[in-house]
DNA sequence: GCCTTTATTATTGTCAACAATATCAATTTA
DNA sequence: TAAATTGATATTGTTGACAATAATAAAGGC
């Protein structure tokens, strides 16, 4: 088990000290960080001793990563990383769309007020970083993405899981891959803080409409880039 | 392998002859229909004889399993299926209500006219069935299920499969767990009427509202039900 | 009698070998 | 020469045994 642990775990599995657990996050950032290609056929034999672990559980970590989507398996034919061509990646944004916009609304009625004081430090720390920077939005993982944040805070742990543990790393794939592509930074920050201020007034329903036309807007500009860059 | 199917099977996986597969479909239903209840402890050697297999593929659907969050594992203790009490059963309504709106959405805008004309189908066979058995709900499951063939038909196969592949189960097995509970029968068939012209004049933003609100009236009429049963 | 510590047992995690299936290469046929 | 068939090889699926850990039972101390 020779990999090393490149990020902070965030699928709740961080105790997980089994070989199968680390070799789960192991394969998992080895996928979103594209050392194994997207599409790419995964040889057991070959795995097994590139993380220095019998068969046993890098089949199981390869069935937990089939549950976070990261891979399909087709029975004795194998498993092969996924790819994310355009329109799955439309089907991505729809879905996060559905289920932030749910989290947004749970959050603005759920959150504590310590909660929405941290998430506004969050947001003048990207606003300090974005003034110092020449425009440039600070695009961070984890514990210190202001959407993951909304996300652990609205109570609701099963929509929480289904975001951050199962989608989270399709988005973290995608954009590892995009990583070229620029970010609507200016807009981004405005409407983060449209957002923030929705939350901060318990406006649920306000909450929903900015956070899905903020997804919305992110998946059209994706769209646009991606049909840009293939002409 | 002696383990009988039992229903149609819903996940995609009809073709997976591997024992992993057949043990995943007798484990899965085997919880769904509270044969190993709710909380349970799952003990290896025991199922694995139970089912007639080896260990090896006794923990793959195990963990095939956790992916569908019918089971909970936990490293070098072992898993056990899951419970699912008020909280819970409120979130995954949640969850439900924001995927299912966003489908119901989608649907109709990309259901083809002969899927809608189906779909009315359906709704005709349950409208019979009602007026012919006082006022009884058809509660069917699969491709039967009213909702099951909208999700199916909207066009965005990671939502689908989020909500017929993941959720499906857990939804179905709190059914079978509340099969005394009074359905909402005579709502029910209103409101998916409603829904289904909305979907039929293409008017997404009115499916999503009509569903959602539809879900949303489910939810409350189980919180109140658990709530009553429990005094 | 209760609590703590130690020992035993059972279960979970892993390994390596064998069985089953798909893929690839070589040969034959049209 | 291309397509079909056959055989060989590699990979996936499964098994049973061993290792590691947790749970349970027994022993000791207060």
């Amino acid at each position: 088990m020779n990999a090393e642990h490149k990020s902070k775990s965030l699928d709740g599995e961080s105790g997980d000290k089994t070989l199968s657990g680390l070799t789960t996050e192991a394969l998992r950032e080895a996928i979103i960080q594209g050392e194994i290609p997207p599409g790419e056929k995964l040889n057991e034999p070959q795995l097994a001793e590139r993380f220095q672990v019998s068969r046993g559980p890098l089949r199981e970590a390869i069935r937990r990563l089939v549950g976070l989507k990261l891979i399909e398996h087709v029975p004795h034919v194998g498993a092969r990383v996924v790819t994310l061509d355009l329109p799955k990646v439309m089907e991505l944004y729809e879905v996060r769309e559905a289920l932030e916009g749910k989290a947004a609304a749970l959050a603005a009625q759920n959150m504590t007020d310590e909660q929405i004081t941290d998430l506004g430090r969050l947001l003048d720390h990207h606003r300090v970083h974005f003034e110092q920077n020449q425009g440039e939005y600070l695009q961070e993982d984890g514990d210190d993405d202001f959407h993951y944040k909304i996300i652990q805070s609205c109570g609701n742990a099963l929509l929480s899981h289904q975001l951050c543990h199962e989608l989270y790393h399709l988005i973290r794939m995608f954009r590892f891959q995009t990583s070229r592509l620029k970010s609507r930074s200016d807009h981004a920050l405005k409407e983060h803080t449209q957002l923030f201020y929705a939350i901060e007034q318990r406006d649920s329903q306000l909450a929903e409409i900015l956070i899905r036309r903020h997804i919305n807007r992110a998946k059209e500009s994706i769209r646009n880039a991606l049909l840009n860059n293939e002409t």
